[in-house]
DNA sequence: ATTGATACTGAGTCCCACTCATCTTAGTTC
DNA sequence: GAACTAAGATGAGTGGGACTCAGTATCAAT
């Protein structure tokens, strides 16, 4: 494991102004929009952009990441909730996220960048998997239901919940369904 | 509606030289061959490639559409199955063809091109509808079960199944979990 | 055969991701 | 705080690929 020396002042700084002006500019004119718009949003070289960011997928990648980490931290608090329908009240939540930032996932999907809905929700694994746990035990959903499946099944719904643009009556719906299949057995 | 006249001949032959040539480029090559590429192997001038097919994503979407066709047919011949069941099989083919194909489409998504599963099976809606009716009368599926809302639930999941290359058994259970679902209420 | 529309050609344009030789600056040492 | 050096910034330049269009060839209808 190397330890990559922390970064002067100066970079940091950048790194940060660039990242910023990249996900203002792509949420504007879409992932398609030139790296030197964005380098000159930030204030910056387009050849600064690339030291930071070697090739524009990297770039992208780090867009999308800093979008989950707000997901992520939105959603985090959830899992503290209490009562007895938490899960049920996460997963609503993490498919209405996703919808308000449709608009910029689609435009970064619009030029290949797959939004790995996935990866976002496995670094909340523990959270999720207490949520599960207390359901579980609340007799809510089924007792051989895997956390991974859950994951994988929301994945699934969010994905398709921010390609096509469902409205929170059909998100409603189908996740009355799904809760209607996590019961049963 | 416009009729626009039929194609002449040459152009006819030219256009489906193209589009066998840009299944065999993509498929080798990724998406992020260039049109040349595709043009020279279908022995044609790049300007031809352009006429038929305005831009590059265009020629992607044809493509995909030109696999789906071999899907859709594939698949169509269990909308005659004549037990109730058919439906849950015909959803188990659907996940299954998707997976089987999963090399193909994972190197399309992976330059921008999204494979729209739900347009597919929407061409197989009538198809679908008799179906879903058949499964509703025999009782093995809710009342209130909506066409358009299978099709996404199965879009959904043969995305995420596509894209993370989940296994068969995976695939069983998540089928089974929507079922359950879709015959409660 | 004539003719007009339809289709093909491919050199050229433009845009964009990415490079690199050169200059600037943050942080360090005495 | 001056000198030093490695990290960082700069931006004109390169290469490649999507797309255009004026010119030419081909089809099909009379």
């Amino acid at each position: 494991m190397e330890t990559p020396r922390p970064l002067r002042a100066d970079a940091r700084r950048n790194r940060a102004r660039i990242l910023d002006a990249a996900v203002g500019v792509f949420a504007e004119r879409g992932a398609s929009a030139s790296t030197e718009e964005v380098a000159a949003r930030a204030g910056v070289a387009i050849g600064t952009v690339f030291r930071h960011f070697p090739t524009k997928p990297d770039l992208l990648k780090a867009v999308v990441m800093s979008l989950q980490d707000g997901l992520v931290a939105d959603v985090d608090a959830l899992a503290g909730a209490p009562d007895a329908s938490a899960l049920r009240l996460f997963c609503a939540r993490v498919l209405a996220v996703g919808a308000d930032n449709r608009a910029v996932f689609a435009r970064l999907a619009e030029t290949g960048t797959r939004v790995h809905v996935g990866d976002a929700l496995s670094r909340l694994r523990p959270a999720i998997d207490r949520l599960v746990e207390r359901a579980r035990s609340a007799g809510g959903v089924r007792a051989d239901l895997v956390t991974e499946e859950l994951i994988a099944l929301l994945s699934a719904l969010c994905q398709e919940a921010m390609a096509e643009g469902w409205g929170e009556e059909f998100r409603e719906r189908t996740l009355a369904l799904l809760f209607e299949g996590l019961a049963g057995g």
